[in-house]
RNA sequence: GCCGGUGUGGCGGAAUUGGCAGACGCACCGCACUCAAAAUGCGGCGGAGCAAUCCGUGCCGGUUCGAGUCCGGCCACCGGCACCA
């Protein structure tokens, strides 16, 4: 009898999909799991290696909570709206919506041949006019607390894809999709205003199992740092103000910085002796692209210009100093406006440097003279800094804002690196932002039952070149009557970013046919949170973080009943090419799911991609090791053969198989996935070794079904255990404590922690008798010729180590 | 520069919490089966040595009866941030 793979894969596929086995059901008396994937975009190349391993990792998760007795919400769909799909669309005449539909055939295809456990029914699709109709419906709900507002601000403009980019989708300097460069570009924008829930975003993440590494990521970019704003008077007789995290060291600040675009230039521009000169570097400034920035930023080689004819005072002082404009001061942070304090920051003391200005020390514990000392602890005593003199910074940091407060020119403040989220695209496939512009009543917001607003079908998805969206082509569209006095009004033609669909797609698993809410309460209130949600560490500041923030805006107007959508939080690492360098279709080493599947058959290729290596770490494809795991499914099937008819455990296996049950299910929780298939490996080699019974067989098919589903199912109907369901409808084994121990251990014999050779001992010996029979170990008994025992160590069933020195 | 992570055989990787380094798999070698090969089964497989033994988890030092694991100091690579005051 031949592992027939094609067609016993396929014979269960089409089980599962009839019966609708693994479909679950809204307000189960079971215990709820909801676990989750991110959703695939639907591209033409179809699913790539890189799907399956975070796929299978929690289809095995989902699998095995069901036979832990939960009801599992696993579900799929497609985040279908974006770029590439535009593109194709643009190229080859053919309506996005059509190449969407077309690419999520091929994708459910290719998600059913590897065998996932999804329940089919609650499948969505971003472009689905009834799922839009909600992503809208949130907008509307962002606009009415005040959260989205539409300004005009310099951009991020990604050249190539002719689109305005949130701060998230630049990369160092270029777009983060396709690599072109990214300028600034002023631009009327939608906006989203996550900065108003910087605190919360980083306060809530206390309670959450998300791996460390994405707590720290988020936090990073969250940025939120303490310190002090301080008002300067100026000798034109107004006041600058800045942030600063060292109030500390007012005493040493001996000059100002400004950023070029801060709004003072221009108020001082008519005072200025150098305008010229200023206003030739403010026009520099400007012209640069982020990416030439950032190039400048990485030499530090720091440039400005001081704006001779004003000068500020400082207040601890009252010395008068200059203030400069320079780009290394971001206008965007804190007050646009810095004290310099050269003596004790790195970029000002090369600013000073460069421009010979004078480095005051204030902070006692380096030398100034060589290069900034910044240590922001007890290291360092305050000197040349009046009532200051003789404090650590520690100390002195709330000293001085006590003072500044007494003086009424400066007080605490906290900022944070987090912007508030660029929401507007100028494209066509997105969702539109259902707002009408009228000149009498502004920005109105479509009335909810005129929900959703449609996207319209346009002849050409070009985008235009004033950078506006194509739908400002389509003038029917575009002209309308305002919801609010009825007079003539425009449409807003921008779409929204790919990340609205995917913020809020959990939520609508839970209730997919919905068409009176979002989701239904009870639907939410039985199903929320997400249990655990895997992905990418790339999602970590973009959808992860944006999807938090949506959550929590849904959660204060009382839409969900969570603070947070996401209980736990893992993350895979990539799957290399066999070279080990990215997988990618320039370098001709991606690897096709379809092609492994054709060759050893889905099951091989789920075992593989688990026993690949660490989850979370990125690992090299291996089209050799792939064989292994289908010559262990071969070993699996061929025991059906082997098997004694026995029902229960053969002895030589029975506390093995104990411990493989108790290792198998430990691992999966844990994500060791690989790990658990090399128990599963070792019990197989056992029973190879020792034999096995039907019993035997029939509980290591259980522990193997979550990895290796459609084999199992057809080994657990030839066994005829079909009287009791299908495998995966089981629950997972039981296992005796007790059993996972044998009667007798090996213990390891060292001598000064050298290994000399192992004892046999009963279980839980007492320590005389272990070390009496260490002692008699005939390495160790010769040695004592010479030697004679100063102590030895006893690790209950482990060790006796066995300390000794030359007899005297 | 800052934050996080990782360094273990020819390769992918194991090793509760300080207790047999190299589980499991790949590759390779040997044996059985075969006319032969493949497949399969069984065995071997860190290095040096005939052996007893010695050496071995990026490098240098430390703590400990005992260190891949803990501490101090380096090096290399990967990921994130990057003039955030």
């Amino acid at each position: 009898m031949k592992y027939e793979f094609s067609e016993i894969e396929s014979k269960w596929q089409k089980k599962w999909q009839e019966e609708k086995t693994y479909a679950c059901k809204n307000g189960d008396k079971r215990p709820k799991y909801y676990a989750l994937v991110e959703f695939p975009y639907p591209s033409g190349q179809g699913l790539h290696v890189g799907h399956a391993r975070p796929y299978t990792a929690m289809d095995v998760v989902a699998r095995k909570k069901r036979m832990d007795g939960y009801n599992v919400l696993f579900p799929i769909g497609y985040d279908a709206f974006g770029l590439p799909t535009e593109n194709y669309a643009i190229k080859n005449h053919i309506h996005p919506a059509k190449v969407t539909h077309d690419n999520i055939q091929n994708f459910r295809k290719q998600l059913q041949m590897l065998g996932y456990s999804f329940d089919w029914d609650r499948e969505i699709n971003t472009t689905d006019p009834e799922y839009y109709r909600w992503t809208q419906w949130i907008f509307l709900q962002l606009w009415k607390k005040g959260l989205a507002y539409k300004t005009t601000m310099p951009v991020n403009w990604c050249t190539s894809c002719k689109c305005v980019l949130a701060n998230e989708e630049v990369v160092e300097g270029v777009c983060e999709r396709c690599g072109a460069p990214v300028i600034r570009r002023e631009k009327s924008q939608w906006m989203l205003k996550i900065t108003a829930y910087a605190q919360r975003l980083i306060d809530d993440l206390d309670g959450l199992d998300f791996i460390e590494r994405v707590k720290i990521q988020q936090k990073n970019w969250i940025g939120r740092s303490t310190g002090a704003e301080v008002d300067f008077k100026t000798t034109e007789g107004d006041i600058l103000t800045v942030f600063t995290t060292r109030p500390d060291t007012l005493f040493g600040a001996t000059y100002m910085v400004i950023a070029p675009e801060h709004a003072y230039v221009k108020k001082w521009a008519g005072k200025l002796t150098n305008s010229d000169e200023v206003s030739a570097y403010v026009t520099e400034a400007a012209r640069k692209s982020d990416f030439e920035r950032t190039e400048l930023a990485a030499d530090k080689e720091k440039t400005g210009v001081e704006l001779k004819g004003v000068r500020a005072v400082n207040p601890v002082n009252g010395k008068e100093i200059p203030i400069f404009i320079s780009d290394y001061v971001l206008s965007t942070y804190g007050t646009g406006a810095i004290m310099a304090v050269p003596a004790h920051d790195t970029r000002d003391w090369a600013f000073a440097k460069k421009f010979g200005l004078p480095i005051v020390e204030v902070v006692k514990g380096g030398d100034v003279e060589k290069e900034a000392f910044t240590l922001k602890d007890d290291t360092g005593i305050m000197v040349n800094s009046g009532f200051l003199n003789g404090l650590t910074v520690r100390q002195a940091i709330p000293a001085i804002t006590q003072w500044l407060i007494e003086q009424g020119i400066g007080h605490e403040k906290v900022n944070f690196k987090l912007r508030d989220w660029v929401f507007s695209r100028q494209r066509y496939w997105g969702e539109p932002i259902p707002m009408v512009y009228c000149e009498k009543c502004g920005w109105v917001p479509l009335p909810e039952d005129q929900l959703p607003l449609l996207l319209p079908n346009v002849d050409s998805y070009e985008v235009t070149d004033t950078g506006e969206s194509p739908l400002s082509k389509i003038t029917s569209w575009v002209n309308t009557t305002c919801p609010h006095c009825g007079g003539p009004a425009r449409r807003e033609t921008d779409t929204m970013p790919q990340w609205a669909g995917s913020s809020w797609y959990f939520l609508r698993y839970m209730d997919p046919h919905n068409h009176q809410a979002l989701a239904s309460k009870e639907a939410m209130d039985y199903w929320s949170p997400v249990d655990w949600y895997n992905g990418g560490m790339e999602h970590t500041t973009l959808h992860l973080l944006y999807s938090r923030f949506w959550h929590k805006v849904l959660y204060d107007i009382g839409v969900v009943p969570t603070k947070e959508p996401y209980q736990r939080r893992t993350s895979h690492g990539m799957i290399l090419g066999e070279g080990g360098e990215k997988m990618s279709k320039s370098r001709g080493n991606v690897v096709n799911p379809n092609d492994i599947v054709a060759q050893y058959g889905a099951d091989t290729m789920r075992l593989y991609i688990m026993f690949i290596g660490d989850f979370e770490k990125a690992a090299p494809w291996s089209s050799k090791a792939v064989k292994g795991c289908k010559r262990f499914l071969d070993r699996v099937w061929n025991l059906a053969d082997l098997c004694t008819d026995e029902m229960g455990y053969s002895h030589a296996n029975e506390s093995n198989i104990h411990k493989t049950i108790r290792k198998v299910a430990d691992d999966i929780e844990a994500m060791k996935f690989n790990t658990a298939i090399a128990a599963l490996m070792t019990l197989v080699n056992d029973f190879y070794q020792n034999g096995c019974s039907k019993g035997d067989l029939g509980t290591l098919l259980l522990l193997l079904s979550p990895f290796a589903p459609h084999i199992v199912e057809e080994l657990w109907q030839r066994l005829g255990y079909s009287g009791k369901g299908m495998a995966c409808q089981q629950p997972w084994p039981t296992y005796d404590e007790s059993k996972t121990v044998s009667a007798e251990v090996k213990m390891v014999v060292q001598v000064g922690g050298k290994l000399k050779g192992s004892i046999i001992v009963p279980v839980d010996s007492e320590e005389e008798t272990v070390v009496s029979a260490a002692l008699a170990e005939p390495k160790v008994a010769a040695m004592l010729q010479t030697m004679q025992v100063v102590k030895t160590i006893v690790v209950k069933n482990k060790l006796v180590n066995v300390v000794m020195k030359p007899k005297a």
